[in-house]
DNA sequence: ACACCATTTGTAAGCGCTTACATCATTAAT
DNA sequence: ATTAATGATGTAAGCGCTTACAAATGGTGT
């Protein structure tokens, strides 16, 4: 059975390697800086004791703790799970750890996991989208810590930024449609306050009516939260219209699947009788049928990118410079022209 | 623009209030030991400074951190969102946070992610499935860290867990699909190694193909990675044979959702020419056409089972009694009777 | 032989917090 | 009035680590 070991601490180590703390220390941070002999007793005495060293007393000393927080709205769909695991991936080879938290696009909630995360001595925060209250950027600011925003690149902010254009994104997609022909369209947005991206998309899409010379009564708008369910009830609603649209763009693809099983159970062909369109270019977009004609972003890409320039901010090789992301339209079944008037 | 400030620490609070530090400490975890007047002053400290602890450090004087942290093995679909989402709240509700790290189904990295999360302070920790090198339990009980297993449910194992018999839940899926008429089948699994639940669902189909007399014969198996492109692939592969299995059954929804994505593209008709089945009744289940025949897992109650019986583990109420959850199997469109033999 | 420098290691002072224990002020019981 | 008990607050010792600085060691050039 053994003694009741407890855990090993630095001091351990550096009794059963005969050396000073200091010297383990170095050891396991600056190998470097340790001749050859030592550092080889040190490390033995570390595989033989099973030590791993204490977190938080380590970023309690050091004042760095090689972590990355990261705050997004929700984990539930996989809106933000390619993005975050190449942000991730790319912040590992970088020795950094990611600790992320949801928010429930709930401002409160962001606010609090934005303290929290700082308190455990995150080096850098990762947030989405730029809409939140300056007084949280204040405190960053006061805390030291670097954070830069993703998912939404907006010139005019003054904050860093790796993203896209929310608008020119929606807008080409929007200009799609009207080629296609459709001119009485609907849109179910997700809900946008405190949220800048959904509204910029919706934004994108008034820019493509205007410019067509569509006045605004051409668009029907419903704004509810991104989720399954609400984008089939949306659906429903739209449907119930008259005259009603011959397309429906979403706000992004959970909602255009949503969408779309609403309109396989009320028996409405997509898309001979409506259209549908979404936005992300997530799996599901490709798997639903019809497939989706949606607006393809990156999420690789800006989660490597982000994490790359997150780093450099946080190491002080870089005062965090904006960066646009391209998406583009992606062309699949379930756009096509509206219906014949009849 | 004010002098710059750094982030006010716990004596910066107590000498604003005209305190101790040890009163300000109090006022912040045990008000309830302060009197009324000291804790407004202290409060409104804490308020005008801007102040947030330290975590680190509050980790290190405490040795607690109400931190439970989560390895699971991947987020890049929604398998484990719904369960943990969950989990997650339960844990708010009892004042824990919740770290969660994936660990890409490599058993390396969760050995690492488990340091890690250990290193972190975290108080207990949650692991999805039994199947682990021993040595892991051994590196917990010295640090004292309690752990529970879930998504699994194996009354053999030593270790506490709450999860569900994935043998069971798959074999009852197996005997709707014999019950059917199927009498050629095929399954599509997740790698077996290091993974005892994708292994206790073949074998809960193996049961059920032997309850009915039928021999090992009757079943093809392919083994690949949980992604929708590699049950698309293998969808293809199962296609190929001679004579043609009248049904795959998948280790769950997603190897599902691309068996059912190649099935369109190959033209075949679902389930008119082929039977598919899934495992776990995540939302896309319910999204995909023909909507899938699965097994409903209780992701919600079983998070929150898990949460509850961890933090009691943790606070030394509970020795981490094993509960088992119950499925049952959902049935859709994707599960028909067998095509005429013609 | 010496001074000088580079390299390796040790010493010890914190990092910001919690908490056991000591102190002091009240109040209740005798 | 005296004592004991109770409650509020202060004092100070760490928690396990990093790192500035000091000390010791060895190699070079002269």
């Amino acid at each position: 059975m053994g003694k009741t070991r407890s855990a090993p601490t630095l001091t351990d180590v550096a009794r059963e390697a005969g050396v000073s703390t200091a010297t383990v220390s170095r050891c396991l941070n600056t190998p470097e800086r340790v001749i050859e002999s030592t550092r080889q007793r040190v490390l033995q005495a570390v595989e033989s004791l099973g030590y791993t060293p204490n977190f938080a007393a380590r970023v309690m000393a050091a004042k760095r703790s090689f972590t990355i927080g990261a705050i997004i709205p929700t984990m539930d769909n996989a809106i933000f799970a390619r993005g975050l695991q190449a942000f991730q991936d790319e912040l590992r080879e970088r020795g950094y750890t990611l600790l992320v938290s949801s928010s429930a696009y709930d401002p409160e909630a962001e606010r609090e996991q934005i303290r929290t995360l700082v308190a455990r001595g995150a080096d850098g925060l990762l947030l989405i989208g730029h809409a939140r209250d300056p007084q949280i950027y204040e405190y960053l600011d006061r805390h030291q810590v670097p954070s830069l925003v993703a998912w939404s690149y907006v010139p005019e902010a003054r904050r860093p930024s790796v993203g896209f254009s929310n608008a020119c994104a929606m807008r080409a997609l929007a200009e799609s449609v009207l080629a296609a022909g459709h001119r009485r369209i609907a849109m179910i947005s997700g809900l946008t306050e405190g949220n800048d991206r959904a509204l910029s998309r919706v934004e994108g899409v008034r820019q493509a009516l205007q410019a067509a010379g569509l006045g605004e009564g051409a668009l029907t708008l419903i704004e509810t939260p991104y989720e399954i369910d609400k984008g089939a009830e949306a659906f429903r609603q739209l449907m119930a219209l008259e005259p009603r649209p011959t397309v429906v763009m979403c706000g992004n693809d959970v909602l255009a699947a949503g969408a779309l099983r609403e309109a396989k159970g009320m028996g409405i062909a997509v898309p001979e009788q409506v259209s549908v369109t979404g936005f992300d270019d997530i799996e599901l977009a490709a798997i639903v049928s019809p497939a989706l004609t949606t607006v393809h972003v990156p999420h690789r890409e800006m989660g490597r990118k982000a994490a790359r320039e997150l780093v450099a901010m946080v190491e002080g090789t870089s005062a965090g410079q904006p960066e646009c992301i391209s998406t583009h339209v992606v062309t699949r079944q379930s756009l096509a022209a509206p219906p014949d008037p009849s």
